[in-house]
DNA sequence: AATAATTCGGATAGCGCTATCCTAACGAAT
DNA sequence: ATTCGTTAGGATAGCGCTATCCGAATTATT
């Protein structure tokens, strides 16, 4: 009788050793274990201790459906990237995913493919599932897409982007409308400052028709444009001919494609620079196979130092980005937001570095 | 009065919709509501189109928590690779993911970085989540982490490998213990015979001292070595010398390294197949670098034509692998086991392609 | 000493959905 | 006409947890 009763009790349906299970045996209630588990308001440590104990010895696992139900928040976090055909975003992720993880939460990966429509729908989708916090590519988005992320009052942080500092010249150049709301959290660096940087590396090393070669043509990519531009304006060597925008995703092939263009159409130039690595890889490729020699008839720079920059011949001077640290530290001021914590640094700025190699 | 108790009834402290408000707006019952949105059961025309209209008139989305709970299982599905820094890995993972988020489901990565420890533990966390069907790279597991597959009847498909088909002189040479129960479910393609199809071209290119440099070890790089193994044993030209074997992960300078090594060492060599493309580009990097013609003075080969190869100089003769279309193929199958329906070819075979190009 | 304030454990009502059981209605079969 | 099976909708009990409210015990305050 007795026995049956108390079987009927702890046997579960499903077979699953509950929380219920736990309060039994160690022979306290259900509030307590839920409270020792999760180290909520103060319990006696003896307590805990024997929770603790008892919910090893059950092997006992706390379902995530039915905190999630209970507690009205997951232990999701959304990454949305654009592409991962670019080892950029794939360095990111993986650093993002690490730090999640070991704080405790899954994460999902979204790929936008530099879509609105399709970050849009991503963001919608994952918003159903009540992430904790969101971690999402730049600060460009589309108007329903902010107005998506606001109303949801999900913590998020941008990544590799940081808001225009000053309000001259660089933000007259700027068409981007970014939110006017409360100031984003973002970690990245300056991209801007790190285009303008490399081309005066260039000029520094006496090139004067440095040409911008870039694709893909997303925000970041522009504002490095901007930087390049800035830099040959203030040297009086800006021109509009030496920009070579091209929309479509960046690749060895195009590279090698853009490289051929712009020697045969603009002989006298004396340097490139590509927007991306693999870009300018491409064109070291190409360079080769034509018998172009870099960096005496032109020199060629990147921007990220991708895997392989090191390795090329002459290797590629390019613009190190702080990628893996982006994805790391904005986990990290994400969990800090999801904790209800305020970050310190709204806005980090992780830096650049020109590293200087023999391709220009 | 009434309105008073309308709202109280209404009004879940959340502020959510939910499929209760739809039933009521449409004047069906929570059954009929969930059954109309799943296509469960039959359930009137007319009501179905009623229910999607008005849960299309609130904006009622489904709480994936809820229903977690309810029905004991998730819309997770967990894909384990090993390395987020092969491209192999991550069109892997790309391809798949689309296939998975087509059908509604959502998609929780895990790295294990090669690591048997690393794997049975990102299994175990993911079990707790009760993904509804798993994606997991190769065919070898620790005792633990089947034993865990196992008991969680999680469906399972295993990606890039097949179990080795003949029992002849491969299996002879073959130390790895693949499970004796059921017969796993796996997309893929037969390693071995591409690995001895590479060795059996350059033969016929007239390579007679073909090295085999293979980095990381892992079983699928171990299946070519053995079909290289089979087809210098079959042409007479086997030595065990021609083995270079490196446990550390592949990259292109890895590749460089073995490449100097390897031409300083055994100077009469004249093909080297590298197990995968990155080693093969590093070592075409080193050639370019010493001077060192290819394919006259040594030809080059590589595997899975990563992005790039082609671009090479000279562009690398590789063996193409789909691993776009294994992920595609593989998240297809999945999705029929989670439907609890038998996949006709439980061991699907995609083959492989040799490509050849000028280094080889 | 009496009262107020605080601390910490327990009881319990949901969270939003699905699965199960039940019932009414209808047609087919005897 | 009676019985039986079948179909389609409704009622409701959980799924496993957290949040909230309560109350007893302890400590602080006057």
């Amino acid at each position: 009788m007795k026995q049956a009763s108390d079987r009927s009790k702890s046997q579960r349906s499903t077979g699953r050793i509950t929380l219920q299970d736990v309060a039994r045996t160690a022979g306290v209630s259900p509030s307590t274990v839920s409270r020792a588990l999760r180290g909520e308001r103060a319990v006696d440590p003896d307590l805990v201790e024997r929770v603790l104990l008892v919910s090893d010895q059950l092997g006992y696992v706390p379902d995530p459906a039915a905190r999630a139900l209970a507690s009205q928040r997951s232990d999701h976090v959304t990454i949305l990237i654009p592409l991962l055909s670019n080892t950029l975003f794939v360095d990111l992720l993986e650093a993002a995913q690490k730090t999640l993880r070991t704080a405790g939460f899954q994460t999902l990966m979204g790929v936008t493919h530099y879509n609105p429509i399709e970050e849009e729908l991503l963001l919608r989708e994952q918003l159903h599932h009540r992430p904790a916090g969101l971690l999402i590519t730049g600060l460009d988005h589309s108007q329903a897409t902010q107005k998506l992320m606001e109303r949801s009052k999900v913590p998020c942080v941008h990544l590799m982007d940081l808001p225009i500092s000053d309000q001259g010249d660089v933000a007259a150049l700027n068409p981007i409308s970014t939110s006017t709301e409360a100031v984003p959290y973002c970690v990245g660096f300056r991209q801007t400052d790190a285009g303008e940087a490399m081309t005066k590396y260039l000029l520094l090393k006496g090139k004067t028709h440095i040409v911008f070669a870039a694709a893909q043509l997303d925000p970041r990519v522009m504002q490095r444009l901007w930087g390049w531009r800035k830099a040959l304006k203030q040297a009086g060597v800006y021109n509009a001919s030496l920009e070579w925008l091209n929309p479509a995703p960046s690749s060895l092939i195009l590279g090698a494609q853009m490289f051929e263009q712009i020697m045969k159409q603009s002989p006298d130039v004396d340097a490139i620079f590509f927007c991306n690595d693999d870009l300018a890889q491409g064109a070291l490729l190409a360079a080769m196979r034509m018998g172009v020699s870099v960096p005496s008839k032109v020199a060629i720079a990147g921007f990220n130092d991708l895997t392989g920059s090191d390795q090329m011949w002459p290797p590629l001077t390019t613009v190190k980005t702080p990628r893996a640290q982006v994805g790391e530290s904005a986990a990290q001021m994400l969990l800090q937001l999801i904790r209800g914590e305020t970050p310190e640094v709204p806005q980090l700025d992780l830096g650049f570095e020109i590293i200087s190699r023999q391709s220009a």
